[in-house]
DNA sequence: AGTGATCGATGAAACGTATCATTGACCCTG
DNA sequence: CAGGGTCAATGATACGTTTCATCGATCACT
């Protein structure tokens, strides 16, 4: 394998100037570039990026550890951090933890072993003992869409409470006054502040009920699901207005409830998803839904771990947290609504 | 930042003590090690892996390079190679190019530099002067779903052409006659392959005829706007069945056709996709689709790039052909079928 | 008791690069 | 023409590992 020993050997020169050639191209003479360069293209020479960071210390990648790749939020997330980094000139390694904090900790100490320049983790299953590994080496971390433990790290999430709570309110002017909330579990922290977003707007409407549906998962066929229970029961104990928990649950509802059931939907129930994923504005009716902004929440993690990398020293932990905004399409949107 | 030295003078042994703990536990005495690992963890002391790969020449990454993550289809793909790399003692780093030859480089460059152990690519926007790179440098290296130029890498491909034979052999079962198959642009290899292979299946069945209704993209809005075109022609113009490039197409013409024009899936047009993607099974009415395995993608492009690797020689190109699988669901299975 | 053999530990060398103090050549100015 | 200044190039050093030849000590066996 060839060094930058044999490009010097070869361009007759020594091997600093190969080094400088390589790095501060400008600092080196017309005449003696060329002999370089030459010489790199006739051996075939690549640079070793393992000696040279060996070298330096630094790293030039970024890593980002998703819950799991296959869901395209995350493939979402990571294109724009993939974005930003590379104005930044940096490189992004992806890795995907799929829900094992095992083998996500293999992963955070490979990159702690890599000396990567910054990492990201949107993962939401980081063990206590990895983010004090982080923290004691003083890799610059941030956290997508969770919230810091002991407010150590960063983070950029989504206020998850106040989407359902514009999602129910939405419903509610579109003259909906028993709503339902489909998801679950409670535990998973982002799904329990979605439900406690919906509570508190569903209460400051005297008149107006709130009732929880809860699934294990919250992906089609539990919507599937749901959605034949509440065809199942009489007309008067369906609720009108449904939030579900994401995109891919209210797609679920609004296939067992509109295309298999007859039920109409928004005119019989309104019905509002959260994420809005691709798929979103293309369902057989569109579907309403509460925008996470993938796109931001990349560049701003990035931007995160940029400034926490180029300052050294420990900044000020800064937790960052995006209003959701609420697309309104037309499974929301019922006849017979004010106004209209 | 602590380093092996700093272990070994803690732990009162030498350097390369330290090191054969870390790499041949069992040839270290127990007490030598315990005293070892007390020191480690007392420092805080994490391997640098970019100079042990210097050290070695060796690197026990594995890269991965796709088209697009946002595409569930990479992601699942991603994640079978992740699964298959783990089960190796390897760790994945992955890469989008996002259709652009240009980062595709140089993220081909950035993996080069850093002496991984293999690179799969799944692309299909590969430079030619990357590939020369790649050969040159004798990096072990894999095609997923494309062929290898001038047989010079390992593949692993679907048979395209025999997937739209299956659907339209399968059409032609149920009663079709009048076939069309919505997708483009033809210069895409898979999408032109998929065309030929409904070509040649219409052309040895008389009295089926097939009608190509080309697209620039082949993403839902496509279908959906091709839907609303057959939904707007006369009963007796429009196809009995048809085979879409890819599910997302299909979806689209589901939405179009069934729900918005009244025309019935499978009744009035049986419909078939490709890929099976995962939304595929939980369409309003179920698709009957070609399932390109993402899973065997995934693990026979990792078992290439690792035979390649430990044989250390040239091995010979192999190019393996997967036979897709029709996955036949309501979409396709018409009233009036022949012996239902 | 002497001879090998085995085991554990040592210490120096090497991997490929960046860095930096030093040197040499050259030009400009007074 | 002397002296200061700039620009290029040099060559030694250091980065943190792994590797390997060497050495000492312990043990089994004749």
């Amino acid at each position: 394998m060839v060094s930058i020993r044999e490009v010097a050997e070869l361009a007759g020169v020594s091997v600093g100037t190969v080094s400088k050639y390589l790095n501060t191209p400008h600092r080196v003479a017309p005449a003696t570039s060329d002999r370089v360069r030459r010489a790199i293209k006739d051996l075939g020479y690549v640079r070793n990026e393992a000696a040279r960071q060996m070298r330096t210390g630094r790293s030039n990648t970024l890593a980002f550890v998703a819950l799991e790749l296959r869901n395209p939020f995350f493939g979402e997330v990571a294109h724009a951090v993939e974005r930003r980094a590379a104005e930044n000139g940096l490189f992004l390694v992806l890795a995907s933890s799929d829900g094992d904090p095992v083998r996500e900790s293999q992963y955070i100490d490979m990159f702690v072993q890599q000396r990567v320049h910054g990492l990201i983790l949107a993962s939401g299953t980081t063990r206590p003992e990895d983010f004090e590994l982080l923290a004691a080496r003083g890799i610059p971390t941030v956290l997508v869409d969770a919230y810091a433990p002991s407010d150590r790290f960063s983070s950029v999430a989504v206020d998850d409470a106040l989407g359902t709570r514009r999602a129910v309110i939405h419903l509610i002017e579109q003259g909906c006054r028993s709503i339902a909330f489909v998801g679950g579990p409670e535990s998973v922290r982002q799904i329990g502040e979605r439900l406690d977003g919906a509570r508190k707007a569903v209460r400051e409407h005297p008149g107006v009920t709130l009732e929880v549906i809860a699934t294990e998962e919250r992906i089609v066929t539990a919507g599937l699901h749901v959605g034949e229970v509440i065809a199942a029961r009489r007309p008067a104990e369906r609720p009108d207005g449904i939030v579900a928990a994401n995109d891919s649950v209210a797609l679920g509802l609004m296939q067992s409830l509109g295309n298999r059931a007859g039920l109409r939907v928004p005119a019989d129930i309104a019905l509002v998803g959260f994420d809005d994923m691709e798929f979103a504005a293309t369902t057989t009716v569109p579907l309403t839904t509460v925008r996470r902004p993938r796109d931001i929440f990349g560049r701003t993690a990035v931007d995160l771990v940029r400034d926490q990398a180029e300052a050294g020293v420990p900044l000020p932990v800064r937790t960052i947290v995006i209003q959701p905004e609420l697309i309104v399409r037309e499974s929301s949107l019922r006849r017979g609504r004010p106004g209209a």
